[in-house]
DNA sequence: CGGCATTAGGGTAATTTGGGGA
DNA sequence: AGTGTCCAAATTACCCTAATGC
């Protein structure tokens, strides 16, 4: 497949960005990072999506010390794998 | 609309969403997903179901357009007739 | 008939959740 | 504003053997 659906827990993507995965599931509830819920009520996050969040913003990297840059200037807009919502007939 | 013709095994379940296939059995058994159970005591579950469940909610993502707006914020998760998703504890 | 992969069931450890406070 | 750590609880993952499905 294109973006490859592979979902991750939350222990994933914490040992990924180096945080605890108390804070990736505030990321989660703040929705900047897409979730999915299981019926039992953990998450599980789209590694396509923190793929393009780990390397949307790794490359522009500034030494100066501006501390003006905007926080979403990449181009995480990744969405392809949506349900297309017609596949319903 | 039509009530889900394609049956999916536990594993399949499982690996949609990246959970033990133990773990969609104890759904079926705690009554959170909708299970048919086969002459022989294996159980199986709806597609149709299954995909509601996956991600449901609002996520109608766009097929194209411009790539530079904010992932949509609003936390509306399951806000149809879930099937009992009462997970918060 | 035999065979292999998957599933069911019980039990225990690890992970995740939610809120509060630093 | 954002992150790391504390608590208690729930949910999930992996161990095993036997039965089912194809």
């Amino acid at each position: 497949m294109d973006t490859g659906d592979r979902l991750l827990t939350p222990g994933e993507v914490a040992a990924l960005f180096r945080v605890d995965p108390k804070t990736v599931t505030r990321w989660a509830a703040a929705g900047r990072i897409g979730s999915i819920r299981t019926p039992g009520g953990h998450r599980r996050f789209r590694e396509s999506e923190v793929r393009a969040l780990l390397e949307g913003e790794g490359v522009l990297d500034d030494l100066d010390g501006d501390a003006n840059r905007p926080r979403n200037a990449g181009p995480p807009q990744n969405g392809s794998h949506g349900p297309t919502n017609a596949g319903l007939h």
